[in-house]
DNA sequence: GTGAAAGCGCTAACAA
DNA sequence: TTGTTAGCGCTTTCAC
């Protein structure tokens, strides 16, 4: 069973000290050019490829490993964060460990424990909900961590990037207002916290800038998925005096809206944040939040890297631009 | 600048030395019960964590690392396998290391060395287009590589997950057929050449199946993505003799046919290789092939760990089932 | 039941 | 320009 070849193979094939052949890999100078080229021959020969692990146990030297921590790596938005993430680490020669925490804080601290055993330089997470106290200096010593979307606000202070949450729900539900509407349901998605009551929020300035009363009826708070969403619209449909369009405060609650009106028949103008595909294809008029998720990962990455590379000062946040966009109906 | 607490410093505190900080850590047998306690005692109060690049240098000892390499993170059929991935990973106690290769050869072959380095026990990829023969099984030594969703079949045999391609593309058009189709277009997007054949010829297979010959004009190929097979839906739509449903060979060209028919307001049957959200919201009927992506990368990674254990034998090959599903038009 | 010494693969400091 | 020595944090002999 041959094991991979060592600087100290590399050594003896070229019939040089480790040191030289150390010399070589990281590019040195003052390395005698015959020397070098000896050297090369050997690892060519050998096929060698530096221990990274190894080499990241000196002190000083970095594991040139990143860690992320999102709630479902199989979400599409977090995987856009996470491909923003990766395309920054690349330029800087970083690889990406990444896993999810299915949103459940003890998960998410052991799986930051972990990535912190690995020796990872920096850490970027989108927290789950839950306290976050435990993200201590002395747990982080040297490693910066950036929060992503969702702000934590206990104890420690993080950088951070999030969207402009409150005015892309402002500026969606004053478009419905546009569109001549004065009874708008809203639904709001409470697994994120901090991004509903947001969204929320944006709901309720829209309506009061139009001089229209918030009514309680029409607002439905706490739901999970797109199946809760669903029968939230029914409700909302077969109240008494109905709503004439809906806010949704992401994605997954605007499909489960969809599946609601198809279900009953009646379809409504619909403003949601987050964009999805083949919202141009409805049967309604939907309004989007767009953004670019990627550009989330790629800002944070940077933030990251900048704190790696010894930018001081208070900790930072950044907020992103959103868009909003009305897709017309279709009609077949 | 205070370091991470290393076992030294657990050993000192609790008056023993290394080695019996390391036989708590790693839970051994054969410790007295109060240094035991002792040595917990110490671990929680200086909030040690063992550094896992270290142990792992030892040989014989593991990195508990896997690396996943795919065309890229962002996209969510390779995310939900990321995510099966991560599932089946975390039940052994490892960490996923991911990249994209943006299904370029190159990167892809620099990624692949880049996770070697950092000493990853196994490796998971989908092959972008191009010769793998430079995945040597010296290269590889003692890393088990696995192969998703598109086969590699030049030198080295390796293990493999696939899906039920042809089967699932005959089932979708015979589906077509079935509902009275007999000129039935298709567009192929061959940004991933295996499947892409592998779903032409389930086409091919069901027109053949039902008596139709088929007929070259409808046939469109090497489609990259939406905006392509956009463009190849009207030329279709514009032929003096059109077909009366379409089949693309994955989500990225249907959407883009839908938009085709949407620009022309021509709304034709269509059927497609994958799922996708809202395709029961449409004004045609849309027959998908669904499948679980998770369960893919969970398979991949379950094969993945039983070669660690020890399993021998040669290459397997996995196919994966997949379902037909049909979801009728809304009218609005 | 516990510890001393050696060494994994690499690089920093210092010599030659 | 090159090599020697030491040691990163851990685990593995093998003593005691």
């Amino acid at each position: 069973m041959p094991s991979r070849p060592t600087m100290h193979d590399v050594a003896r094939l070229a019939e040089v000290s480790t040191k030289t052949v150390s010399r070589v890999v990281n590019d040195e100078p003052r390395v005698d050019p015959l020397t070098r080229e000896r050297v090369v021959q050997a690892i060519a020969t050998l096929g060698f490829q530096r221990n990274e692990q190894a080499r990241s146990l000196r002190p000083g030297q970095r594991s040139t490993l990143i860690g992320m921590v999102t709630g479902d790596l199989g979400n599409p938005f977090y995987s856009a964060i996470a491909r923003g993430i990766d395309e920054v680490g690349r330029l800087h020669g970083y690889l990406l460990l990444s896993s999810s925490s299915e949103e459940q804080p003890a998960r998410e601290r052991q799986l930051i424990e972990t990535l912190l055993r690995h020796n990872v330089d920096g850490l970027l997470i989108v927290p789950a909900a839950g306290d976050h106290r435990y993200l201590t200096p002395t747990m982080l010593t040297d490693v910066p961590l950036l929060v992503i979307d969702r702000p934590i606000t206990e104890e420690h202070a993080f950088d951070t990037v999030v969207l402009e949450n409150r005015q892309g729900a402002f500026e969606a539900v004053t478009a419905l207002i546009q569109a001549g509407h004065r009874r708008i349901g809203v639904i709001e998605g409470d697994s994120e916290v901090y991004t509903g009551s947001e969204r929320m929020q944006g709901y309720f300035s829209a309506l009061k800038h139009a001089g229209i009363t918030p009514e309680a009826s029409l607002v439905r708070r706490g739901f999970h998925g797109g199946s809760q969403a669903e029968r939230a619209t029914h409700d909302l449909l077969n109240h008494p005096e109905p709503p004439t369009a809906i806010f949704a405060t992401n994605n997954r609650i605007a499909v489960g809206v969809l599946s609601g009106m198809k279900g009953t028949g009646t379809w409504l103008p619909l403003a949601c944040f987050d964009d999805f595909e083949l919202a141009d294809m409805l049967p309604v008029p939907v309004t989007v939040v767009t953004y670019d998720a990627a550009e989330m990962g790629r800002s944070a990455a940077e933030l990251l890297f900048a704190r790696l590379n010894g930018l001081a000062g208070e900790p930072v946040t950044k907020s992103l631009p959103v868009q909003v966009h009305t897709y017309p109906a279709v009609r077949s």
